[in-house]
DNA sequence: ACGAAATGGTACTAAAATAGTCCTACTTAT
DNA sequence: ATAAGTAGGACTATTTTAGTACCATTTCGT
């Protein structure tokens, strides 16, 4: 339903590599076998990374990438962000007055502020804790309601 | 970050217009009227809802649409699954045993139970609140630790 | 000083998903 | 009978996404 791209998602899987390397520099191609994803596409990636200030690089002969600060610090909404861009979950929610229809819309501003939400949300969840291994499958029932309550006002 | 399509956004438009024609059956035309978007358009997203049950359709002349059924038992999840189709967040978490990197994948089902979440929480929002006009514009503080809290167990 | 091993940046191509339109068949009220 | 509708599918164009390749730059090691 909502959805992410592939490459976000082997960003993160990179971003997990670089996290278990513990401070070392690893280069692109030791990223490359250890995820088991092409040599280019992990290049690209590290390339964003660092442009997003996620992860820092060492250039020449012994060079590599490292994490720019601890996995605990690095959030779920970052990660998103650095990847694919500011996008919102609809077109109208990027920036005001986009939208054409916006007068009559009767929707207004409903998934935006759902999107918030998640944003919000997003921003608690960190890399060290996407890496955790499966946690319980169901959530806790609190979650149930959240966005729920974002409409109660 | 997290995009939907825009003909799902569009979709949500012409249910909220089928909700305030209050049961009165509403022509493609007419909802094409309303909305402002195409009558093509329109009526490709009306089959579908029809298709998806989350709307009801009279043929023939003097024909129409209407919801199916209140606009307060119409989730935010089943536009999103009636329009998107059951997509997941990421490729793998779609069905176990798509990934092939499952084995050596550091990020395990870190995503899935984030979108999990998500899915869960978009339950409890209905068309009908989805249509209210703006309430507060940051979600109460709970949300932001919801997800958070699914990771700690 | 030189060469090898890296990263940085950009441009390009191919493939896939999305958006949007159109046509034909079927149904029903007047 | 005809007009006003929906049903369904096929088709096209556009946009996004994925993936690759190339060349420049930096740095280590000898």
């Amino acid at each position: 339903m909502l959805r992410m791209s592939k490459l976000t998602d082997y960003g993160t899987l990179v971003l997990a590599q670089l996290a278990a390397s513990e401070g070392r520099l690893a280069s692109a191609h030791q990223v490359s076998m250890d995820t088991h994803l092409s040599l280019p596409t992990v290049s690209k990636l590290l390339k964003s990374l660092v442009r997003a200030g996620l992860a820092v690089s060492q250039r020449g002969a012994r060079g590599g990438y490292t994490l720019s600060r601890p996995a605990e610090k690095i959030s779920a909404a970052e990660i998103l962000d650095a990847l694919e861009g500011p996008l919102a979950i609809t077109e109208c929610s990027s920036a005001p007055g986009l939208c054409g229809l916006e007068s009559s819309c009767l929707v207004g501003g409903a998934w935006q502020r759902i999107n918030v939400s998640i944003r919000e949300a997003l921003d608690e969840v960190s890399l060290a804790d996407l890496q955790q291994p499966a946690g319980p499958s169901l959530p806790p029932d609190r979650w149930k309601h959240a966005i729920r309550q974002s409409f109660e006002h």
